[in-house]
DNA sequence: CTACGGATCGTCT
DNA sequence: GACGATCCGTAGC
């Protein structure tokens, strides 16, 4: 009996999922208390599909808005037409223009019954950055053979427009869509997340300087 | 590099 | 009728 040359082995793929199998985030992820669903989202991969493509991003940055109590949420006023969605429940798009030009992406967060949420300010571009530059029309530039991601999605209203995301996201469910959800990402340690005061609410009073901005550093 | 002001419109008062 | 959970281009250093 002869030796074989090559021991035979079994080839080992990547466990490739399912093309209708989205492996997301589920609703009990968003259902936490709104400042543990911010702090938690740092290291997850948003990922939106657009036209047939996905176009990811790791999240980076984040705020939480704390409800009635915080006078710098929207619905510190109560419930109108804008906010009705923060009502609504936990892992649903609020989506909303702001200085007449750009929109800012929040998810609902929290129990059931508390009107929260969370902004995503800043996203570091993974899968799909030609078309997330493009969108931004921004040129993309290649160095050292790999493409910066810098200026593409560092911003709340930039990484709506890399993402294409505008009011027709209005209420979108992230435990269900197809064309928008969040996936797991790399964990990310605690002493790595940076806290600070929001950005551009100086008017909330002495909600103004609480540290609900959370970064990785 | 920081500082400043214009853009632009849906929502709320 | 006022204004904002921003961005970008320009100006000055």
């Amino acid at each position: 009996m002869r030796k074989p040359l090559l021991k035979a082995h079994k080839i080992i793929l990547p466990k490739e999922e399912p093309a209708n199998k989205i492996h997301r985030l589920k609703q009990k992820f968003y259902i936490q208390p709104t400042c543990q669903v911010a702090q938690n989202m740092l290291g997850k991969i948003l990922v939106r599909k657009f036209q047939g493509q996905r176009l990811a991003g790791k999240i980076i940055e984040t705020e939480a808005y704390l409800g009635p109590k915080d006078k710098a949420s929207h619905v510190t006023g109560g419930q109108t037409k804008r906010n009705r969605i923060v009502f609504e429940g936990s892992g649903l798009i609020y989506i909303y223009l702001c200085y007449g030009i750009h929109w800012q992406l929040n998810i609902t967060t929290g129990p059931q019954e508390k009107p929260e949420c969370v902004l995503i300010r800043s996203l570091e571009p993974i899968e799909g950055i030609k078309v997330m530059a493009a969108n931004r029309s921004l040129s993309l530039k290649k160095t050292n053979g790999s493409y910066s991601t810098a200026n593409i999605a560092d911003g709340p209203g930039k990484l709506c427009q890399a993402l294409n995301l505008d009011k027709q996201f209005y209420g979108e469910d992230l435990t269900k869509s197809n064309r928008i959800w969040i996936e797991k990402g790399p964990h990310i340690a605690k002493e790595k997340i940076k806290k600070t005061p929001r950005i551009g609410v100086d008017y909330a009073e002495n909600w103004a300087d609480k540290k609900l901005r959370y970064i990785i550093d």
